[in-house]
DNA sequence: GCGCTTATCGTCATGGTGACGAAAAAGGGA
DNA sequence: TCCCTTTTTCGTCACCATGACGATAAGCGC
């Protein structure tokens, strides 16, 4: 082990949510050297003794102070390139982390000056525009063959909602009748509660809560591009 | 910086070929403790000023001897529990390789007793076992919906070669008429090359090389389990 | 030639999907 | 109260991909 270079290792997060009819990613400004004053996505350093994983939860609870309940986190890839970080040898293992659009703000956040930004995002520090741009398109392609979607959806919701969910993240307009069928068909897609909400017009909806499958058979396809 | 814990970096290999009719994993023996004369993935550290992809390589040409022509290497995840590495705080990026089975043996190898075990393996140094086992399912998942399995043929192949693959890789029968159909009607998938050849038995089969697509739509499903 | 094997093409029924019509169920305004 | 609008939800229809097969083509060995 002695031979072998020390690596630092941090974790930062892709944290997503649908916001009205926009895709937004949670950004902090850094307040320190390097890119002092730039947006980056938030993070930090593993300590000692502490999983990965754990990192990565403690790090989303500093920023956005939730545990993600009905949300979703998975790793998403490690980038180590030498020179990405000018302070040293530096490699950071990325998360994605699906939110609902929760009416938390963003305060009592460990970061000064923590956002949601909506996309596309402009420039950001180090190499997380790279980051950010595969964690999106994790979040797009995993819509198509997991119900991974409601995770961005409280706990109940409506097909609407789903839907917008879908449109907003694949930057597409879906029928809402082939829809409505499509995900009320799939077994274990989603359950009904049983009431329905009025909404602000038209017809109540019926309200849903997450079904039981992780794997969507068959999958939702995108609209041909 | 100088607070944050340091860490050891390594890059560990999933392999995997198909020969005959077995998926097959390439796996070393531990010279040296811990865990000596144990079943392992190959891999080591990355050196310093190296990125990660290149270390990967590096161990993929030093353990077989190739640089994956044709063949496919992508990372699979990474794995910093404490206490994984009983040496000290080690994380590792795992990747995944797929490659056509060669008539190259592993001799010329940098290891001293690398070989192809057919899974499933037995027990496996480290977490290598866990590793192994979500490589074994990304491969699955991903000749789903993209045109991987071609990574597992020699560059000119006939769609019985490929209809092996997905057998093998699956561990399912499938109809050869109906892979032939699939596959041949799916655009980028396979171009013909023009020549046949003869096979050892039956009418000589076309010869096909990869297409320039790389994700398939629709996806090959596999049969309901 | 015959028999065997494998490759390749066709046929048919079924099920999922896109396009779209139509009814149901609310609120708002004259 | 009676329209009008909006959104939800249910139906209909044509089309396409697929699973289950039958049938033919093209080699080999005898």
């Amino acid at each position: 082990m002695a031979d072998y270079p020390e690596f630092s290792v941090t974790t930062d997060l892709v944290v997503l949510t649908v916001r009205g009819a926009a895709l937004q990613v949670l950004l902090v400004r850094r307040g320190i050297e390097p890119f002092r004053g730039a947006w980056a996505l938030p993070g930090g350093f593993v300590l000692a003794g502490e999983d990965l994983d754990t990192a990565a939860v403690r790090e989303l609870r500093e920023e956005t102070g939730l545990t993600a309940p009905g949300g979703h986190l998975e790793q998403l890839a490690t980038y180590g390139e030498p020179g990405r970080d000018p302070r040293g040898r530096v490699v950071t293992v990325a998360y994605l982390a699906l939110l609902p659009d929760l009416p938390t703000p963003v305060a009592g956040s460990d970061a000064a000056s923590a956002d949601w930004v909506t996309l596309p995002a402009g420039e950001l520090a180090f190499d997380h525009a790279r980051i950010l741009a595969d964690g999106v398109e994790r979040a797009r392609a995993k819509l198509e063959y997991t119900p991974l979607a409601t995770a961005f959806c409280p706990p109940e919701f409506t097909i609407s909602e789903l839907r917008e969910v879908y449109e907003t993240v694949w930057g597409a307009t879906l029928d809402p009748r082939n829809f409505h069928r499509k995900v009320t068909s799939t077994p274990g897609f989603v359950e009904p509660v049983g009431r329905s909400v009025a909404a602000e017009r038209g017809r109540p909806a019926q309200l849903f809560r997450r079904g039981p499958t992780r794997l969507l058979h068959p999958p939702m396809l995108r609209p041909a591009s």
